[in-house]
DNA sequence: AGTACCACCTGACGGC
DNA sequence: TGCCGTCAGGTGGTAC
């Protein structure tokens, strides 16, 4: 699930969820997924409420103070989980925030690919990370800056962070569908009206993703996520969806609509 | 700079 | 039924 528009739908339900509740206690089920000790994490959250939060790229920020946040990274199957009875407690739940209202939030997590970390500084730990500009913030003459001096494929310059924080595997497939280019195309053979249609499906594709609450079943047929197997057809021209390895990571694209540059 | 692996983990799925 | 290989929407490291 955990690209940015999957990040921003948990940003908004921990908002509607879990702000200015104040915190009981702490459970950390799995230590493999936190960086100190569980104490700190008690220390830090205890009798503490969320005030706030963010999002950049990819992370997101629960903020209980003044260099007090704690940062939660999903991997590829976190999401979080607000309850009340301990039978609705998803199966995966490593982190859990115990409320006095009687109610959890759990950030669940069936592989251990995420991390729950507590930060002093967000804008320190996005530079620590060396983060791109997230990718909603981003501007046409920036993304060409950003993607102009590359040499490598288009596919895996829209997944690298430290480039552009917030676009992964999924939604780098579905932009370059949209705009109708192949994965595979070397950055430098794109022509200034490519980059161009590529920024504007980039920001068009992120933030619909965000309106369809990151959910495939919501999403138009016309969307390659909703054809995004191996038995797919292309929901514009009916061919078949191909698959092949881009930058370590299986990519799907439509080989009739998306010619190579 | 870019890429190709490997590693970290768990679980689902298909083939035999 | 059970075992096995493969694959999965992320990141980080190493080696070429």
């Amino acid at each position: 699930m955990p690209e940015l528009p999957d990040v921003e739908i948990f940003r908004r339900y921990l908002n509607r969820k879990a702000l200015n509740k104040k915190i009981k206690d702490v459970d950390i089920k799995n230590s493999k997924i936190i960086s100190a000790a569980k104490t700190k994490y008690v220390k830090a959250l205890r009798n503490k409420k969320i005030n706030s939060s963010k999002r950049y790229g990819k992370y997101l920020f629960a903020e209980l103070g003044k260099k007090n946040n704690l940062m939660f990274h999903f991997g590829m199957t976190g999401f979080l989980k607000y309850f009340k009875n301990l039978e609705a407690e998803p199966q995966h739940g490593r982190f859990l925030i115990k409320f006095y209202n009687g109610y959890y939030l759990a950030w669940n997590n069936q592989r251990l690919l995420g991390e729950v970390k507590l930060v002093d500084s967000i804008k320190g730990f996005i530079e620590k990370k060396n983060l791109g500009p997230d990718a909603l913030s981003l501007n046409l003459p920036l993304f060409e800056k950003l993607i102009g001096g590359k040499t490598g494929s288009i596919k895996s310059a829209l997944m690298k962070q430290e480039l552009i924080a917030g676009v992964g595997n999924i939604y780098s497939d579905e932009i370059l569908y949209q705009a109708k280019i192949n994965p595979a195309s070397n950055c430098k053979k794109l022509k200034n009206k490519d980059i161009e249609i590529l920024f504007e499906n980039l920001k068009k594709v992120l933030k619909e993703a965000i309106k369809y609450k990151a959910d495939p079943d919501k999403m138009p047929d016309s969307w390659l996520l909703t054809h995004r197997s191996k038995e797919g057809r292309c929901g514009r021209c009916g061919k078949g969806i191909k698959h092949q390895k881009i930058s370590g990571r299986t990519s799907y694209f439509c080989p009739r609509c998306q010619k190579k540059s």
